[in-house]
RNA sequence: GCGCCCGUAGCUCAACUGGAUAGAGUACCAGACUACGAAUCUGGGGGUUACAGGUUCGAGUCCUGUCGGGCGCGCCA
């Protein structure tokens, strides 16, 4: 049990003793952010004086009269009302061996028993990545890291729309682009994509097929299309993959569609529709929605809408009991109409929730660069990789809650890529190997005696908080702040090493302890930075 | 015009969902390696939390309005 929840009962109990009514979601236990706080602190007082007919400070007392934990070495009432409340240090030091024995499980949760569909990323196989699709990769990755550590079965799905008008673009412009090769003059439309990338494309067609595929017939047609598909799609798992991020399913619109799929659905929602100027509307303002969608358009084709509710429809009957969709924020209107579908089915209000991650402006050589994959013009996911690295893109788009807007100057990134705060953390997990390799022969003590000052005390609370903080981190969809908790550790501990010498040979009984101490922080680190997908280094 | 997101230090962002003196990084200034890695540490300046009201013991956080920015507004995806 972590010291909140101890608290939280012991606060309960006092409350009743005293006929007071406290709900045990109404006691908010928090980290003292002053160590001249204590360690925890509650605003239960200020809650109940109210209810109690008392001042706050007096309740406060009354309260800290009754309390019984064995936990706590003493309790203070300060400012308009606050109950501090100071632990213990022996419960505090057995954290070390606890996160030495558990290693890399430190910090993960049991299993909650419940399945999640985590879908993210999800980029139209007609181009490259731009830096919007790295946000959200980067977020998506992590979150799906984080669930699992907090104790979700989580599958991270992809979905590839591999239909519709712009599937069909991408077919018309490697033709265009493979005819431009024999010399015919190019031929784009505005609707096709200009950028280079299909060029080549188009050379590995002729070098493979050379001119089979210059008849404009239905074969050649549907060749373009599938040769380009498969061409763009292995580009963007390539691109993933070497960005750290994988899926365990990608589920295919063309695939959604067999069988009948649109019709049948269609069929059963046919309560829910009507037709008007031709098309025929989902009357999602039954739910949710602010106005009725089109599912089918006056041309007798489904909206994009359409496939999207099947797909959805597929993944609620795979028994997930919850299902995540990352998405770029300007797909902010899209929820309220896919929740209205889902609850036609009978699923509930909640069952599908949307993350939504703000937008990236990109600016460079002082200018915004505009996001566009027509126009090529977009500044790619592969370069910024590249020219950074992979370790300090992830922090940088996973740093801050992604619900902020993100103004991301290119040649900042570049110069400061040296200066990245997450060499900060891996210099951290560097120099813990490094006194570890010094100190190698010289037995740990985890027992965590004689570490009694001020920064060895900081340590060891913040790795107790460790599980808390993944707790907090997961419920709130918010990988940035295990980005947090890396950061401070890494500052608790830098400031730690600043001050202490660890190996000392003439005191080898604290020189065991603090080697432990190490050890551990170490093992937290790493824990932390996996969760970023950031290495943690040996050596820099 | 309507809806969603947002406005915090020069810049990029936090603030544990209503708590105590609003914090980090970066940039700038001044210090610290003849003991474990200076990719580090110590100190300093920098704020009317866009603005105006309101709610209460208490507001950056909640409500109303104004100003400013981004995104989206039935047959594009």
């Amino acid at each position: 049990m972590t010291n909140e929840e101890k608290l939280k009962i012991a606060l309960e109990k006092a409350a009743a003793s005293l006929g007071l009514e406290a709900a045990s979601n109404t006691i908010v236990i928090e980290r003292s952010r002053d160590t001249a706080h204590g360690d925890y602190s509650t605003n239960l007082a200020m809650r109940l004086a109210k209810q109690a007919g008392k001042a706050p400070r007096d309740l406060a007392a009354l309260l800290a009269e009754k309390i019984q934990e064995e936990a706590v070495e003493k309790i203070e009432i300060a400012g308009p009302g606050f109950i501090n409340f100071f632990m213990k240090k022996d419960a505090l030091q057995n954290v070390i061996a606890k996160i030495i024995e558990e290693g890399e499980n430190y910090g993960k949760l049991p299993s909650k028993g419940k399945k999640i569909n985590l879908e993210y990323v999800s980029a139209n196989p007609t181009g490259d990545l731009h830096l919007g699709h790295t946000r959200c990769a980067a977020v998506g990755d992590s979150l799906a890291r984080l669930l699992t550590y907090d104790g979700y079965d989580v599958t991270r799905e992809f979905y590839v729309n591999d239909c519709g008008n712009q599937i069909e673009h991408l077919g018309h412009s490697i033709r265009a682009r493979y005819h431009e090769l024999f010399g015919e003059p190019l031929q784009l439309g505005d609707d096709d994509y200009h950028g280079h990338d299909l060029i080549d494309i188009a050379k590995s067609i002729k070098d493979k097929y050379g001119d089979k595929y210059l008849a404009d017939n239905e074969e050649s047609h549907d060749f373009f299309i599938r040769y380009g598909i498969d061409n763009e799609l292995a580009k963007l798992k390539k691109d993933l993959a070497d960005f750290g991020v994988s899926f365990d399913v990608f589920t295919y619109e063309s695939d959604i569609r067999k069988g009948g799929t649109i019709e049948k659905t269609l069929d059963f929602l046919k309560d829910h529709l009507y037709e008007s100027e031709g098309a025929t509307f989902l009357r999602t303002t039954d739910y949710l929605d602010d106005k009725d969608r089109p599912v089918i358009k006056s041309n007798g084709q489904p909206t994009y809408f359409m496939p999207d509710i099947c797909y959805h429809y597929n993944k609620a009957a795979r028994g997930f009991d919850h299902l995540i969709d990352v998405l770029g924020a300007d797909h902010h209107g899209y929820v309220n109409r896919m929740k209205s579908a889902l609850m036609m089915k009978g699923y509930p209000e909640d069952y599908l929730e949307v993350t939504f991650v703000q937008v990236v402006r990109v600016f460079r050589d002082g200018a915004e660069v505009k996001m566009s994959k027509r126009t090529g013009k977009a500044i790619a996911h592969r370069d910024l990789v590249e020219d950074v690295g992979v370790d300090a893109v992830r922090y940088f788009f996973i740093e801050r809650s992604q619900s902020s807007h993100l103004d991301f100057n290119y040649n900042l990134a570049m110069e400061q890529s040296s200066s990245n705060p997450v060499y900060y953390c891996q210099y951290a997990h560097a120099r813990c190997a490094s006194l570890l390799n010094l100190g190698e022969g010289i037995a740990l003590d985890p027992s965590g005696k004689g570490l009694n000052n001020e920064e060895e005390l900081s340590i060891l609370k913040h790795l107790a908080d460790f599980s808390s903080m993944i707790e907090g981190a997961a419920r709130d969809r918010a990988p940035y702040k295990v980005a947090a908790y890396a950061h401070d550790l890494a500052e608790k501990f830098h400031e730690f090493y600043a001050k202490n010498r660890v190996i000392d040979r003439d005191n080898l009984e604290l020189t065991s302890s603090r080697l432990a101490l190490i050890k551990a922080v170490k093992i937290a680190m790493e824990n932390a930075l996996g969760i970023l997908g950031v290495s943690a280094p040996e050596k820099m």
